[in-house]
DNA sequence: GCATCATATCACTCCTTGCTGATATGTTTG
DNA sequence: CAAACATATCAGCAAGGAGTGATATGATGC
């Protein structure tokens, strides 16, 4: 049992990171994330340079928002979006950090987690 | 033009760190992680720690090798399979601290990247 | 060489997610 | 108040990934 009481212990915090990375998961978050990481825009400047479409961004910053990774301001009839947190810039280095390291692998990987 | 060239220059590194974040944003994944950073383990000693099918078990941890997440040597007729790297661990930890801020955004999104 | 154990692979199904097009909400300006 | 613009929401479809059960490969010991 004592096995048991560590894994059950385990599986919420293991739930929640699986959470995270999915809302890092995705190129279209991932393209507005960096561009978010330059500086605040409002929303048709984010569909303008990241080329996805306005739905489609709405859609993706409505997550984001909803997992706190971005924050929203109301400016007239704009909508200006940001990172929420520096760690988040910090965790998107981090990962090209492993990536010097597992690019290859990584690009080659076909299976789950795949093309 | 100078966009574009912007945006293809970007999306080779942003598919690659999407890639990377899948290949972390599945519970079963980040639970075999887990146990191996504690130190190399054989499969079927993953497979108890975890509670995981073998099969599962043995599908995810050809998707780590293959991303380069993970390695392996042969010990007789086990194998026994190691985190390839620490600044796997490190990503974690900053994981972790990034939830510190987000969690409960995090819990709470059931839109993209829900649960 | 055969039985056994450790691990890998395959075929299949289900579920989730992402995108699109159309439309709704909301805000400002004339 | 109406028109125009900014953003959000919805329905529906298509694709990919995760899990299972059965089976194959491979290594060890008698």
């Amino acid at each position: 049992m004592q096995v048991f009481a560590d894994r059950n212990a385990a599986a919420a915090g293991i739930e929640r990171r699986a959470k995270l990375f999915r809302g890092l998961a995705d190129p279209s978050r991932l393209a507005i994330l960096g561009v978010l990481c330059e500086g605040p825009l409002v929303v048709h400047e984010i569909v303008k340079r990241t080329g996805l479409s306005q739905p489609n961004v709405s859609n993706h910053l409505r997550c984001l928002l909803d997992c706190g990774l971005v924050a929203s301001d109301r400016d007239g009839r704009f909508i200006r979006y940001r990172i929420s947190s520096p760690r988040i810039t910090a965790l998107l280095n981090d990962v090209d950090a492993l990536l010097d390291v597992v690019a290859e692998g990584v690009e080659a990987c076909d299976n789950y987690c795949g093309e």
